[in-house]
RNA sequence: UCCGUUGGACAGGCGACCGCGUCCGGGUUCACCCGGCCGAGGAAAGUCCGAACACGACAGGACACGGUGGUGGGCAACACCCACCGGCCUCGCGCAGGCCAGGGACAGUGCCACAGAAAACAGACCGCCUCCGCCUCCGGGCGGCGGCAAGGGUGAAAAGGUGCGGUAAGAGCGCACCGCCCGACCGGUGACGGUCGGGGCACGGCAAACCCCACCGCGUGCAAGCGCAAGCAGCCUCGCCCGUCCGGCCUCGCCGGCGGGCCCCCGCGGUCCGCGGGGCAAGGGCGGGUCGCGUGCUGGAGGCCGUCGGCGACGGCGGCCCGAGAGAAAUGGUCGCCACGGCCCUCAAGGGCCGAACAGGAUUCGGCUUACGUCCAACCGCGUGG
């Protein structure tokens, strides 16, 4: 209890349920919206989340297919960018589901994840802001009472 | 000695910091915070067997399909385990070690390549032999009617084997021993073994070919299934029945319209044999069934120790222990030290670098199989090297 005067950052590096995407829905939007961004193996898909969560946290979704190695493989690949994640979610731009779908590869360094999350949650957010005329972006909507209704736009 | 086989043990340890999951206690009862306990394996794997459990189905018989296959025991059960029997193989020959899906080949069908004369109610190529005829250089040769299956040769396998007798030559033709078949007796729970007697021997192999026999077996699997709240869906009227409705007719009924109903229970498996009974007015057709939450969900044919019984698998009794229950799915990351192995530098003390296998729960157990690192013990008679 002495140590919360030392290290007053000690919350910033926390990985609870509000910082993980949950249920089928929250990925099958993310992969309705079609915005990603491919920094090396991984394949990220970025869709804002405000009308899923008020607190506007980012969130990450895992996708390890079978193609990428046995159990223990995939759950090593899924540790480490579980933990990229989570140090440095804070300084990864915020109200993001990303969901990151892992192309098989041998796993690389911690540091090496945490780079290629890091610039793909950028190149997201920049992507997503360039286009105001879309509405999906939808910072203006009001939370949407019908769930169904986020995408009505046209591709 | 190495590899190997069998059995056993471990699956790096400690510390710091940052994190994660269930549960428990508390906090503005929770997508959060604080504290605490616990948090992958010997194979968790392949899903190949066996069960528990759940739902659905099930009278009986026949058929079909699948499995098992020496005997006895263990077990909840098994295709697993133990002991024994039998067969085959190996040696340094001992009650040694290893291997074996190890029922049936006079119920039937099928196959037996190549080689070989002949390969399954089997055969005569080279051969052997009596007799007859001819020839002769007197050793024999050629031809013919026959007899034979010993020897050669082929093959995975060729009308039991060896020896003696016997014969023109031969042949279980006869005899002895071994083998085989049949029978009796004895021993054993049994597979089977032993002894005695008889038979001259007729009966090839393959059933992980179809098949036959005996025994066993319903199907689907926790995404099984059960519950809750929300949502929602029933419809048609060719057929059948009812009507205190309407109309018509040659009127105890029939026809047309309208309205309503068309289900439940028991005895019946995948197919067939046969549908039957009750309630009783009848008892046809078409469609729809999604998502969320809870539960199932972990204490069990459970482990460990001791003791007794048993050759053993295992069982009895006593004591102790509680060791994951997620749901986009936890057990991770960084650093330091110490151990282990390898390499390099150094005279040395020491230092540096690298490595640490196979692999991770998802209903739960019992097996089998496959993958794999290190250590210990025993065996070394199979295989490799010295």
């Amino acid at each position: 209890m002495s140590d919360d005067a030392v290290q007053p950052s000690r919350g910033d590096f926390r990985f609870g349920r509000r910082f993980r995407m949950r249920g089928a829905a929250a990925f099958d939007l993310a992969y309705a919206a079609r915005a990603r961004r491919r920094e090396g193996p991984l394949l990220v898909y970025g869709r804002p989340n405000r009308d899923l969560v008020d607190a506007g946290e980012t969130r990450l979704g895992l996708s390890v297919s079978r193609r990428c190695g046995n159990s223990v493989t995939r759950h090593r690949v899924k540790r480490l960018i579980r933990e990229a994640f989570r140090t440095t979610r804070s300084e990864l731009p915020k109200g993001y589901d990303l969901l990151v779908v892992v192309h098989p590869h041998a796993p690389l360094r911690l540091e090496d994840y945490r780079r290629l999350l890091r610039r793909a949650a950028e190149a997201l957010d920049r992507q997503w802001n360039s286009t105001p005329d879309c509405d999906r972006t939808s910072p203006i909507d009001p939370p949407n009472s019908a769930r169904g209704e986020v995408s009505p736009q046209s591709d």
